[in-house]
DNA sequence: AATGAATGAGTGTTCATTCAT
DNA sequence: CATGAATGAACACTCATTCAT
């Protein structure tokens, strides 16, 4: 009674695969209005309304160059997680002495993870993780993740080299980061905290962190 | 798009206006009701209509009670809350060297932390948290935030016995349950773990987080 | 990439099983209003809204009465069907002489089938058979279906008198109605003829049927 | 609701309009692309951009070609027609007693109208007869019709050598062909039976349909 | 106090068609 | 001649909310 449609061929395609959209410049444009709207209001409180209006186009050719909301928001997520952690690893290039070191790369990383955008774009990612969650894999992966990585690479390094006692440097770095962002990162991302802290307010949590991964890694003077 | 602007503390009037048509019992039926689909959909994701019927109410009764959705997300979230890290603290009341006592309160909370509902709550109101910042920040503060004042209050009386030397009582609080989540929160925050950790996982997370915060925080032994 | 909603769940049941929209009355008026649209537009150029204007009420009351636009659909023709051919078996029971009951018969249903609203109904019934079969099957089971069921019956008992010789006698009646609407049914299904069949050209065609069905069918004198 | 004006004749306008640009190849080779999606399709839910895709053109080059998508459609059933009913009047040629010629005409003709390609093309002009009237006209004139026509003219040419005796051969010619589809082809187009009928069921109707019409017209032995 | 019935404004998506190149 | 790119209008459908009873 409800639903007879037998439908079993469904042989004529449907559309062209998206490979049609190709101007990549447009492609860009309409990315980078849609972000601005996308991180405004969220992913369920943006309309493609808004979107297109946002990106000076039409909403018919919003759908030549992206399948639907979502495949648009996960262009726009796969493209800009990349950026947010860019240079975070160079300053673990650095020649002087690993603490220094460190208390760089946590104030580098302290500061991008608390910076406004930063924690939009993560507020609107967890927000829908649940609905896509691979997309929130790959954005924890690709972004923070990259960074524990490349500390992890560091930390490998100096151990090495004699300069650090770790047995476990994966976990090492991870406890690093978290560290460093300590009492910064969360209130930012529950919205108690209105604004990015301060650099003061970094310095001492990264001080702290350093601090307490020196004394518990160091390696022990015979 | 719908609602940003920071309630501009209207709490009496609201109160009164709705406190009016008020059984409580009732009140607290629709809650049940609706949190039970606000956790399963989202806040967006969840209609009024799942919501009524879910709470087993018409949908003009919902309005008696609260004046709109977003004030009935509140009520659930203010009363939800508390409930979350309830016995957490009482670990602390152990007469148990500092160290046991603090692994046993590490495992505790990120058992807590990491499980299945609280990480669901935690999702909903960080995606919410550019729209009802007030609401987010009131969470932290009731919930993870409240855990951090009781460890911290432990941490004031072992300084007091100089069982432990530490300087920032609040600061070392906070990061103690940051390293105890180490590499376990996060992941499934973004939806990287898709069930929570095992307790061989949190063992070993909280193991190394006591094991860093004794060789920070213990007495010099002169 | 493309699709990675997990949705084991969906517990929350998404609606009311719409035996909501009780009051009979307001959805036969929906479905009167309905009607008229569909079977001036068909089912595909029928729009929601149209129908909607038509029936003087909103759009949302339409789904709370109907679950979509093919259910809408189905419920009128379902409606309707049983109508078209209501009082054709009532000739039937006369005590004339076969020939004539076949005759007043034959006049009848090609009146009726061949009437203004029974085809333009029979068009779209058949434009969505692909899509929708099952109720394409309902409708001429229920219909056009039911005349020849009433007409067998009518046969059965002549034989049994031996007033006719019919060995087949379903498809002996179907072969009645057949011929009965020969040249005008089908021009009037494609568009050729623009209105119904005047009077004598109906007689005609039904005088003509009687006389080939009666000219097979008679018992063989002695 | 779109378009019911039954076209006020600008066929030699439109013609030179658009014959100009037209490689008669080309032309040939959208139709036939056009043509498989519209029969899998119907009218309607055969959108212009599958209809390009399926023929390898870009939509610009269609509306080179055709005015808009309805000239296509009936450009197509145009050129169709004709072909549906193209060897049935050769089996009339034969030499044979005409109940067997009749026989064999009647199997070929139940065959081809009930065969799945002639109902969906059939159910799709039905469907639209209400918006093109002219073309589904036209459609049964060219098709059905013609085979009509070709036994009209054998029954005329077996009434002149006084094989048959009939007053109206073309009203003959129509009771034949229904005759020979009983209870098979209303089946067919209302979905009611989802394949075609087998060589037995064909050869039952068609046997019986002979028999009704040599009982009737069968010359009177002196 | 409580509700069944109703809605206007909005959702994401697709349509047939056109125009600059 | 042919097209890639673009669009406004329309699509079926859902939303949070209100009001007469």
């Amino acid at each position: 009674m409800t639903n007879q449609t037998p439908q079993p061929e469904e042989t004529v395609e449907r559309t062209v695969r998206h490979a049609a959209g190709a101007d990549p410049q447009k492609r860009q444009q309409i990315m980078a209005g849609a972000k601005r709207v996308f991180m405004e209001c969220g992913f369920d409180a943006a309309s493609v309304n808004d979107i297109c209006h946002g990106a000076g186009i039409s909403k018919s050719t919003l759908y030549v160059y992206f399948e639907n909301k979502e495949e648009l928001f996960e262009a726009i997520i796969e493209n800009e997680r990349d950026r947010l952690f860019e240079g975070v690893a160079d300053v673990l290039a650095s020649e002087s002495a690993p603490a220094d070191v460190l208390h760089q790369f946590g104030v580098t990383i302290a500061s991008i993870i608390c910076s406004d955008s930063v924690v939009r774009a993560q507020r609107i990612i967890i927000g829908i993780a649940e609905r896509m969650p691979a997309l929130g894999a790959r954005f924890y992966s690709g972004g923070a993740m990259r960074a524990q990585t490349a500390l992890t690479g560091f930390l490998d390094r100096k151990v090495a080299m004699g300069e650090l006692a770790i047995a476990d440097t994966s976990l090492a770095a991870a406890q690093f980061i978290e560290l460093s962002t300590v009492a910064l990162w969360k209130p930012r991302l529950f919205g108690k905290a209105a604004a990015p802290p301060s650099p003061e307010q970094i310095d001492a949590s990264v001080t702290s962190a350093v601090a307490l991964f020196v004394c518990a890694y160091a390696p022990k003077s015979a």
